[in-house]
This record gives C-alpha cells, structure tokens and sequence, in this order.
DNA sequence: TTGTAAGCGTTATCAC
DNA sequence: GTGATAACGCTTACAA
C-alpha cells in the first residue's frame, strides 16, 4: 500500500500538505489539492486510519455493548441497533460490536478498546463493562442506568420503566384483572428491578396481593431453560399448581409466543381465558400473531438514536454538554390479546 | 492514561520488556513479570491498541458488512450475525458493522478500513464494497457468491440457492402445486439471481410455465413499497387480477407475515386456500404463528460461523490455505402450511 | 533473559 | 500556503 511519502514525493510537495489535503483541516491551494488527488488516485491511497488514529487520539468508531445474558437478540435489540447504526454513520461514526461471550476466548491479555466512546445496552446492577469504561476513562452512555458502587453516572437513555410498568398494570387492572403473572427480564438487569418494583407498586396501589408466583425472571443465558422461558413457567404455574391467572405480561416476543405456545397446549384460548401483554416486540410479528399481541412500543430504534446523541455530546462532536438523561416515552398499542374480564360472570 | 514508558520506569526495567510482559512473544522471568504487572496494575495500564495496530498491522478487527437494501434486520440476519460475532470472538477478533447507509453521511474523505478482514453478507452483482475490499487488498470471503467483473474470488459460504429453490419448488409441486407464487428477495443481490434461475428451471423440468406474475422482487429499501412487501403482491395477484395461486413462496418471515395478513385480508384460508412456503425465518416464529409456518432452514448461523472460519485461515490465525467454497445445507422443515392439493376435487 | 534504538504512517508545531 | 521535524505509543531486530 501506498503511503503518504510516496504521494508528497510523486507530487511533489512535503507530506504535511498531503495531510492537509485529505484531512482539510488547513487550506491548500487548488493546484496543488489537484496534483495531490491525482497523484493518490494513480497510486491508490488512502490515509492509514490507524497511524492517523494514533496522533488524533480518536478511533472514529464507537463500541456497542450487547447485555451479557441476552445474546439471542429480540426485535428490541435489532431495532435498538438499527437506531445506533444509522445515527453512529451520520456523524461519521463506525460501530464496533462489543458483545462479552460467556463462552471461552482466545484473547489472551486485553489492550485498551478502539473506540472514543460506548453506547452500553441493558447494564446490570455492578455491570462490569461499566467499571471497565470508568478505568478505561471512555465516554459512554447507558440505555437504562447504571448501578455501580462509586460511579455516578448521569448520561443515559431510557424508557420511563416505573411509569411504563405502573401503566401496564394500571391498563390491565382497569380491564378487570386482578391475577397477573409477570414474566420479567432478567433479574440482573436493572430494567427489571425497575419494572418489579413498579408492578408491586401499582399492585398494591390498587389493593392486590402480589403472591410468588406472580413474578418470573428470565433465566441466564447459560442456563437450559432460557430458550424455553414463558413455557416452562405458564406450564408450572397455570397448569400444574392451578393458579388463577387472568393475564400474563411477557417481557419480549419471544418470551410471548412461548406463552402462546403453552396456554394452546393447556387448552387455554387467548383472550378468551388468558390476556397476553408484549412489553415490546417486533410490530409486524405482534400484528399478524393470532390473535393480535397488545403491547407497550419502547421505541427501541429512538432509543439507539438518542443514544449515539448523548454521545457525541460528550465527545465533543455535537455541541453543547448535554449530559443527563433522556427520557424515551412508551406506548401503549392495542391490539387484540387483552380482554375485559366481567366479575359479575365470574360468580356463578 | 498511563503509558508504556511510565511502567517502565516505574518497574525499573526496559519498555521491550513491558512488552513482552503483555504480549508474550518472548519469555520474561517470573520475577519481572509479575513486577510489572504489578505496576501496572497501579497505573491502570493497558497496552494502547491502536500504537499496537501500527506496527503489527493488525487491527484484531473483522468487517460485518450488510448488505445495502436489507437495512431491516431479519432473523436471517441476526442469526448470521450470532454466529459472526461468536466464532470471531472465539479467535480473539472484534467486530466492526460496516453498514453503508443510504442516506447522507457526514464522513468527509475516506481512510483504510481499520479491519483485517471482513465478511461481505450477500453480495449484489458488481457489488461496490467488493470492489472497495479488492483495492484495499482486504481478505474478504462473502456470503453468496461474487459476480464482479475483473474479481475472481472463490472464498465464500453460501446455501446451494440453486438446489435449495430446486428443492422446493419439487417439494410444492409434489403436493400438487402447479400455480406457485414467489416472492423473490431484491433483484440486486446474488442469491435472487440463483434462486429465481432455478425456481423456472424447476417449474420448466415439470412442464410448468413461469409467467410474469408469478415471480416478485422485493423493493429497494428506499422504496415506499418496501415495508409491505408481500402484502401487495398478494391482494394485487390473487385479488385484483385473480390469478390462480395455490402456493406462495416468501424470501423471509417478514413477508410471510405480510402474505398472512394479505391472505386474511381477502378471505383466504392457509394451508386451505392457499400454502405458505418461508425461506429461512426465525424457528420460535415459526412455530408459533398460526398455521406454523413450514420453510427452509438456511442455517445462517452456521454460515456466519463458517465464514470467520474461512477467513480466519486467510489472516493465517488458522492453519492452511483454505480457500473455496463451503456449502452450508438448506433443510425443509415441515410444519402446517403447505397443503395437498387434491386435483379430482379441483374439477367441479 | 533483558536493554537499546529504529521504525510503523500519520498529524501538529513551528518556521518561512 | 507550504515545508521540515518532532511527536503519537508501541513492537522488534539486534546487541549485550
């Protein structure tokens, strides 16, 4: 490959014009710019974006860190990062996946991470990867807070997860259910200790007992049972402990379409005997399932664009400190998996 | 952050030999060692990657690149994906998307590509990116095929699209299908090339006409159409002009759903009234959508999997010349709608 | 086994 | 506007 020595001695000039003509960052005289390009073009060059990088002190590419434990991706993680992507690009911005595998790897010693700044998804409560960046001093904003011992960390994205969850309840409380199963995410995330707190909350807020087995967590990735996570547990507790259960939240589309999936096979209808609520989903799967899934739209890919915003505030790309956190509304799509439940009927 | 020279000093011995401590490439005493990671650790230092990356001209980084028009993600994609990023994390290798955006970007000029390596996912005819990666003199090895001019390149994985498409057009036609509908992926890439060559060369090899309307390519992603891909091909075929079609053919579950929702819209049964057939789709989708969906299970995992392989062997990480194709196999997956045709009863 | 010093390919800081 | 030259932080012969 051709470098820039090559280029400021065929055309004649010292390399810092060179530099000056792909970097543009002080101006060269049009003749001169032309002979440079002409010159590059013939011998094929191109900048090093690592010897460049090194100077610069910028990578020009920020890491994208998938949660630990959610390596499946749902639809809310493509389209979350579908939102990273497309706004990471309009500033310029490449994206580095930055998934932590739980399997083994051949990495022997680590070095410090390419990137100038991390958009960390989902982090759990002492994230590990939050600690890194702190050590590692890059920027990063959080989708979800950070709970971190000695880091206050205050740029993050997020849903409004306790309102989110108390509007859920509220929703299927005022369509008369009183005995709901929640199939939260997994308890590490700090989303579900959110959400859990919020579904108690309004549970007792409205005068209802929340029983044990009322409340699920996703098992960890490593674990058998993930996969199979909604069946495994509407089985347990609609089948053989015989619960009553008029509805059922399910923490994504997966988790849901196993929920479908069990209550067929115990001869439950949909919203016949149970209601089904999405938190989330991929809106054509929600649409065309059978019956239709209601869910809550977390606008997952306005998340990821709001994200890579913060970001570059911080570093420095857009203008302004803007650092705080900002808050991605959820709402509420109706379709046609809740049903009203008449007490009156139920008396008999 | 700390660097090199300051662990030196600290640890009163030369940077060479801070370098060996980390990157192990030549012995170090066990008292050295463990003295300068001891002092390291104090420092919080870690090996700068991208001075690193200068002299080795090793960047540890492989290229995802998606293909331009399928923006959206489907489970084909994510699934690929899965299977990139594990087996490259596996031999130590991070990932960088490298999505090229249709919209505006704000990259001024271009620089080298800051990756050893990449993985080009369905490649279009004269794809641009390839001919980018062959200047740039980067391994590559696709997903489909290569049809560029002056490029000769025989490192990909791939299905066999052409015995795959073969294969399901002789599995409809052995239900008695004979008016198939297919819903072809885009017109640009490879893989619709291969597929829509065998798709006739099947129909032909049964005495079966291909006419125009039987065979669909899916919009550009810019293209208002693109969303309702399969929606309006089904109502404007089956509805509008009433052609006959027993059986449709989707490109992926995302138009599946959208003939689903078609089919309903015009009052027509599946598998009665007509049969689905989805190539490749998420299996927990699958299974879970009424009727199950029957289709082909591309295995875009393996393939993703397979081609770090492959191109791990051209960055020499693994062992031996292994350049060629690797077939990954297509696998019918029977589930409930796709339906025999009775063609007796037919004739009322 | 460890130290020394010459790069790696840019950009940045000065002069001019 | 342009040209020298010193960084940038590391690896790697080569020497010791």
């Amino acid at each position: 490959m051709a470098k820039i020595d090559d280029v400021a001695r065929l055309a004649r000039v010292s390399k810092g014009t060179v530099s000056n003509v792909f970097s543009q960052k002080r101006p060269t005289s049009d003749e001169i710019r032309e002979r440079v390009m002409r010159v590059s073009k013939q011998l094929n060059y191109v900048p090093n974006h690592t010897a460049r990088s090194l100077v610069t002190k910028k990578t020009m590419a920020i890491g994208l860190t998938i949660p630990y434990g959610s390596f499946f991706f749902t639809a809310f993680h493509m389209q979350f990062i579908n939102g990273v992507i497309l706004e990471a690009a309009y500033y310029g911005y490449r994206v580095l996946l930055d998934i932590i595998p739980s399997q083994e790897v051949k990495t022997p010693f680590l070095t410090s991470y390419p990137i100038d700044g991390a958009v960390v998804m989902r982090p759990t409560a002492n994230d590990e990867r939050i600690n890194q960046m702190h050590l590692g001093q890059i920027p990063f904003v959080t989708v979800g807070h950070v709970m971190n011992e000695n880091i206050e960390h205050f740029t993050s994205v997020d849903n409004d997860n306790h309102q989110i969850m108390y509007n859920i309840c509220e929703y299927l409380i005022s369509k008369g259910h009183k005995d709901i199963m929640f199939l939260n995410a997994s308890e590490l995330m700090t989303v579900s200790i959110d959400r859990k707190a919020s579904f108690i909350h309004a549970m007792k807020d409205h005068g209802l007992d929340v029983e044990e087995h009322m409340i699920h967590h996703k098992p960890d990735l490593d674990s058998s049972e993930y996969m199979d996570y909604g069946y495994e547990e509407t089985i347990l507790i609609l089948g053989k402990q015989k619960k009553k259960v008029t509805a059922i939240i399910a923490d994504d589309e997966r988790t849901a379409f196993s929920v479908l999936k069990a209550l067929k096979d115990l001869n439950l209808s949909v919203p016949g005997d149970v209601s089904l609520f999405v938190v989330c989903g991929d809106h054509s799967m929600m649409v065309q399932s059978n019956p239709a899934l209601t869910s809550m739209d977390l606008q997952p890919s306005e998340l990821g664009a709001q994200s890579v915003r913060l970001l570059m505030h911080q570093l420095g790309v857009l203008q302004g400190d803007f650092s705080g956190n900002i808050i991605v509304e959820g709402k509420i799509i109706e379709r046609n998996s809740v049903s009203t439940i008449d007490h009156k009927e139920k008396h008999n």
